[in-house]
RNA sequence: GCCUCUGUAGCUCAGUUGGUAGAGCAGCGGACUGAAAAUCCGCGUGUCGCUGGUUCGAUUCCGGCCGGAGGCA
């Protein structure tokens, strides 16, 4: 069967995905796929600097301000709607280019993770946050050990999140982890992809350029949205970066500049660990952005790498 | 000008009765399968201001110099 073209570009927050998804878009006929868990939310606009409609510069972009703060979501959902939008593009002949900083939403797509059903419960999850109260996530671990031994191996006692989570996948569906990170790879992607991973030579390149970006979200008036939104998030949406920093300003505990510094370390240490999610990619085209002359020297670069890869794929 | 205090990690500071040093924060590295902008794990990164002296050995004691803070004139 033949695969399907896409492309990915990936990279830490500020490192300009965005823009250059656009550029990419535009030079290939292609359309953008957002793979970014916060910018699903609508209303969020300036904490998750989404791309205004100048940005967007016609170029369709699917995935986008969806689904309300109020609403979790999962990579599940992602993966389910993100697949949708890429037939929904190919049947038109273009090419879907998925443009995000959510790792596990970007490699659970293209690599097809098929991730076993119904698996959830909160009612469940909140069982098993009580019983950590009561008795510790050493109990709970304890349990998992005799579940699913190999899982609860690598799992340190301090994660609770990711013992819960075991466990719930366990009761919702006697299926282990183990289990399912097996029989979730087993259905080969559809996808050729062409992975491209914006890297960062100097790190405090990329730092100012967030701490730049903070600044002017705060201008355009982020307080604002924070007030607006953050009463309403749900548990997924309260995550974002950009409200629960300021509110110690908003209750009187910090003044706005010591707040905008911890909204900013906040972002810092997200890149970090964006960088070091899709560091893993051996497979993917780096593209050091501290590296160019000119921004048209970067999107040629880009383009090329594209172009030859997609060649390429094609002869196979 | 004199007196006092002070100089140790990127920052704030401990400390060594003389055997080249350690906390917090910052930072760095890693993990990641339905919360992922979340969550978790690991790691001191150092001309102890400079320079002489005493000493087997000085960041530590002594002298001088330089920088900082305060006080008296």
């Amino acid at each position: 069967m033949k695969k399907i073209p896409i492309i990915v570009i990936a990279g830490p927050t500020a490192s300009g995905k965005t823009a250059l998804g656009v550029e990419i878009c535009k030079r290939i006929g292609g359309e953008v796929v957002s793979a970014d868990s916060m910018q699903i939310y609508k209303g969020m606009d300036i904490a998750t600097a989404k791309p205004s409609p100048e940005e967007m510069q016609g170029i369709p972009h699917h995935l986008i301000s969806i689904i309300s703060p109020e609403e979790t979501f999962s990579v599940a959902d992602f993966k389910t709607l993100a697949e949708k939008a890429i037939d929904d593009i190919t049947s038109r002949n273009k090419i879907p280019v998925i443009v995000g900083g959510t790792g596990l939403y970007i490699d659970t797509l293209v690599n097809n993770i098929n991730l076993v059903e119904s698996s959830t419960d909160p009612a469940v999850r909140e069982k098993l946050e009580k019983r950590a109260e009561s008795e510790g996530a050493q109990a709970l671990l304890d349990q998992l050990k005799i579940i699913d031994p190999e899982y609860a191996e690598g799992l340190h006692t301090n994660n609770l999140k990711r013992i819960i989570r075991a466990l719930e996948l366990w009761e919702t569906t006697h299926v282990t982890m183990t289990e399912q990170l097996i029989k979730s790879r087993e259905a080969p992607s559809p996808y050729d992809t062409v992975y491209i991973c914006l890297e960062c030579e100097n790190r405090d390149y990329l730092y100012k350029r967030i701490n730049d970006r903070v600044d002017l979200m705060i201008k355009a008036g982020l307080v604002e949205e924070a007030k607006k939104y953050y009463s309403m998030c749900s548990s997924t949406a309260v995550q974002a970066i950009g409200y629960k920093e300021l509110m110690p300003y908003l209750n009187g505990e910090k003044t706005l500049d010591e707040a905008v510094e911890s909204l900013k370390q906040s972002t810092r240490r997200y890149a970090k660990r964006q960088l070091t999610w899709f560091r893993r990619h051996d497979e993917a085209e780096r593209l050091y952005i501290d590296k160019y002359g000119s921004y048209q020297s970067f999107v040629d670069d880009a383009v090329n790498i594209i172009e030859n890869k997609m060649k390429g794929n094609g002869d196979e």
